[in-house]
RNA sequence: GCGCUGUUAGCUCAAUUGGAUAGAGCAUCUGACUUCGGAUCAGAAGGCUAGAGGUUCGAGUCCUCUACGGCGCACCA
């Protein structure tokens, strides 16, 4: 159990026998500012508000008739009714040695596991991804490692757009060049240009919009011919979405598109209509609620199409009929509000039954402080964005390190570069909207992945010299600050991992790792190791270092980094 | 018009959800190396948290109003 953990579990016995009425807590909270303490409980002024007694007579109460852990100090009073804990090194040895035993390194496994369906990232077929898939990629990615972590079965899904009205436009041009076949290497491209050509002439002449709408139809009530050139595109574009994933690390336990649910669209709209939970307006069938907006839910289109909402519910009802989820995250941009809110709020009329949530993130813009768009404007590609990343990491290790051959170099360039990426995205919070450019993503200085990284080749370093090749487990003496410091920040991992998951929001879990490998920087500046005083002192700070890797790279990995030896 | 969401140091962002003297990075300035890897560390400087009221022991955080942004509001996804 972690130092907080003990504490909170003594300091919350105490209130429920006392002040059982207002409420459990959570309690202890590390306390912002050092010089009052480790830890402190602002509950007797919480207590005394509702209870209308005196905060500072209930902090002088709390404090002598609840006594911290064995090894603590005598807890002080402060202010109108705080009470700050100071932990004696000799409890912080004694936890972070029980840490050193736990295979999880404090993380805690959940009460409660619940089968959860993480949906993300969602690409478009014919399309290829662009910088405003990066952050559904990576944020559903993080999300679902770290619900893994605390005991959650966790499904991960990329539900694909494949079966859109663009479908329409893109058969109209391929087909008019005569049904070419598709270069595997630049398959995209060719796709997009098809694309881009039956766009402008369906938008520019009636004529051809007719001809694309009949495109459509025709595939979708399955002419064999359309079916072949729609499943190779499907196949030419997954083959570039593995590409991509493959360079991210991200991986999914089912890739389902829209085109799965199509079938059953019809008679999904036929039951609602029955309900009476949709009804027909305008000759489209669609949900109402005022209370949500003015402007209903659409389901089916006048002329008998349905949309993307009807293609969520169909999703959703299977993630909770045949994949049993309890829980169903939804990883995209925020400007989908509203349309989630329609959907979670049919969904429970319709009697589909599992807690829903909207994870959303903030839009990437343009240097116009416009959205990046994939219509208009030229938006960056994440091929590209992946290569300059590995360009970028590789010009600096050329100078860093030129005595690495090529090989070595551009693996390492490619680890550092992706690292970097994905570091620079996950460190602000997710709901801020954050104009692109090159600099920021690819950021070598400061809270970066490469300091956390090097933090961590620091710490393998030394274990190396040691001819160590994992963490030790030796006493820990925690004398010098710097090393008592880090000791106590190492001990606050589960507490960070808990409240990234929690709250859905990964960069919590980023100013944990940089905070520790900020300490880390000091301890390694303040408390030599190898040439520690004495035989003991060296053994506890091997340890102490050992256990700083393992944290750092637990950490990183959660965020889909991955870590390496040397750089 | 309605709804969602922002506004914190010159710039980019934090602040454990109502707790103590609001913290980092970048940029600027000053120091520390024949180093357990300097992609580092120590220090300086930088703030009326957009503005005005309110709630209370206590507000960047909650409520009201105002100003200025961004996004979304029926047949695209």
């Amino acid at each position: 159990m972690s130092l907080r953990a003990q504490l909170e579990a003594r300091v919350n016995t105490w209130v429920m026998a006392n002040y059982p009425q207002v409420g459990p807590g959570p309690w202890v909270r590390p306390c912002a500012d050092a010089r009052h303490g480790h830890f402190q409980t602002h509950f007797p002024m919480v207590a005394a508000k509702e209870t209308g007694g005196n905060g500072r007579e209930i902090a002088n109460r709390l404090a002598s008739e609840c006594s911290p852990p064995p090894d603590w100090e005598k807890p002080e009073v402060a202010g109108g009714g705080f009470v700050n804990y100071r932990a004696m090194p000799r409890a912080v040895a004694t936890a972070l040695q029980e840490l050193r035993r736990d295979p999880s390194l404090g993380v805690p496994k959940t009460t409660n596991p619940e089968t959860i369906v993480v949906d993300f990232s969602s690409p478009n077929i014919a399309k290829s991804m662009h910088v405003g898939h990066i952050r559904s990629t990576l944020l559903g990615d993080t999300l679902a490692r770290m619900l893994g972590r605390l005991g959650h079965r966790v499904i991960r899904i990329n539900h694909l757009g494949d079966w859109g009205t663009q479908f329409g436009k893109l058969l109209l041009a391929y087909r008019a060049a005569g049904r070419p076949p598709i270069d595997p290497d630049h398959a995209i491209d060719q796709l997009e240009e098809f694309y881009k050509k039956g766009h402008q002439e369906a938008e520019s002449d009636p004529a051809k919009m007719e001809k694309a709408r009949a495109e459509l139809a025709a595939l979708q009530s399955g002419d064999p011919e359309r079916i072949r050139d729609w499943k190779l595109f499907c196949q030419r574009s997954s083959d570039h979405f593995r590409e991509i994933y493959r360079q991210l690390g991200v991986t999914f336990d089912l890739e389902k598109g829209e085109s799965a649910y199509h079938e059953e669209l019809p008679a999904l709209v036929e039951e609602l209509l029955h309900s009476k939970i949709a009804s027909v307006s305008q000759g489209a069938v669609v949900v109402a609620n005022p209370e949500i907006s003015e402007e209903p839910f659409l389901i089916r289109k006048s002329d008998g199409a349905f949309l993307y909402g009807t293609t969520d519910l169909a999703a959703l009802r299977s993630r909770i009929r045949d994949l049993k989820a309890d829980r169903i995250i939804y990883v995209t941009d925020g400007r989908q509000q509203l349309h989630f809110r329609w959907l979670f709020n049919t969904a429970e009329k319709w009697g589909q039954h599992a807690e829903l949530e909207h994870v959303w993130f903030g839009t990437i813009l343009g240097p116009d402080r416009k959205p990046l768009k994939s219509r208009d404007g030229t938006p960056i590609k994440l091929s590209e964005l992946l290569r300059e990343a590995k360009e970028r990491a590789s010009v600096i290790l050329r100078e860093k390190r030129p005595d690495l051959s090529g090989n070595q170099l551009s693996e390492k360039a490619e680890l550092l570069g992706i690292a970097s990426l994905k570091y620079a995205d996950q460190l602000p919070g997710r709901n801020l909207d954050y104009v692109f450019t090159w600099e920021k993503l690819l950021a070598f200085d400061g809270n970066t992945a490469p300091y956390i990284l090097n933090a961590y080749v620091r710490t393998r370093s030394i274990l190396r010299k040691a001819c160590l090749t994992m963490t030790p487990n030796h006493p820990l003496m925690l004398e010098e600050p710097a090393e008592e410091e880090l000791a106590r920040q190492l001990l606050l991992y589960g507490d960070a991992v808990v409240l990234a998951a929690s709250e859905r929001k990964p960069h919590h879990l980023c100013g944990y790792l940089y905070a520790v490998a900020g300490m880390y920087h000091r301890f390694f500046e303040a408390c030599p190791v190898l040439q520690a005083p004495s035989t003991a002192l060296r053994d506890s700070r091997l340890t102490l270092v050992g256990l700083t890797g393992d944290i750092l790279r637990d950490g990183l990995t959660l965020l889909g980094i991955r870590t390496l030896e040397e750089m």
